[in-house]
DNA sequence: CTTGCTAACGACAATTGTTGTTGATAGCAT
DNA sequence: ATGCTATCAACAACAATTGTCGTTAGCAAG
């Protein structure tokens, strides 16, 4: 994603406003590859400035999303999740224990069996890889720290 | 997915008791392949028996996701659909238009890359072909029937 | 066929994630 | 500096799903 100075330059030229709120949210988000929930977001801004809304938080994502500069994942976690990561192309993988989510990068992905493609216009194919991360997961041996 | 004669056995050798109202949803899901949401089992349902409540649809499609008679699905299209092939390997097509499910046999799905199976064992690959079906989308020529 | 245990029922309240409304405030182009 | 209006915070509303609870009825055993 670009830095905070770079958005508040772009969201200007879209006539839309930059406020504090709106560039605590662009600090949080630069290099952020955790991929946070909106209510995440919204605690770590709230540490910054108190009084801020989740509304806010939302509004922001989603104005971020319409000028490509995050993506909105729906990963069956629950609530969405923000992955500011637009400049390569990757899928993810999904902790079913932790929620963790982490970016994969993939050299190639399926496509869609020919005699769909007469019906059926795909303009995107995601891979979800689901499974347990080595912080869950049952370790091989030693540590029966099990949970 | 099982006959609902099948499945009315099955439930029972596990303790499970089946009523009317699991009888029905049983009859609705056999052999149904469009990935009704359980809103949409709840009204089906209730044309036959007007005072079953959604809390018994959720709870039967939960007790048979229990037993491995169906796949709960959260293809981000706002709620759970139910996927009664539990039978053949498949992946999903969504159009993000009418929210039109369907199955798409993949003779392939990718593999996490090595460097990531150290840290992560993946339990499910899941591939989401996401765009429009002929139905929505823009028909190359002839009748306009937008919408 | 009766009996009894308890799973499942319907009705309704509660929760969670997200969006709509509104009047006040403040960003920023001019 | 000024004014238009996007954004704000607060709060209500919403949709999908789950929890609670007192009552009913499935069904296994006798």
């Amino acid at each position: 994603m670009r830095t905070a100075d770079e958005l508040t330059g772009l969201f200007r030229t879209q006539g839309l406003r930059v406020t504090p709120q709106r560039q605590a949210i662009f600090r949080l988000l630069h290099g952020n590859d955790r991929h946070p929930t909106v209510d995440s977001l919204y605690d770590a801004a709230r540490t910054e400035m108190p009084t801020i809304s989740l509304k806010t938080v939302y509004q922001t994502v989603h104005d971020l999303e319409a000028l490509g500069q995050v993506t909105l994942l729906d990963l069956g976690t629950g609530s969405v999740r923000v992955d500011p990561n637009v400049e390569s192309d990757h899928q993810h993988l999904v902790c079913t224990s932790c929620g963790l989510v982490r970016d994969v990068p993939l050299t190639e992905v399926p496509s869609l069996p020919a005699r769909y493609r007469r019906e059926f216009r795909t303009d995107a194919v995601e891979v979800i890889f689901r499974g347990v991360c080595d912080q869950c997961g049952p370790r091989p041996s030693k540590s029966p720290t099990n949970q």
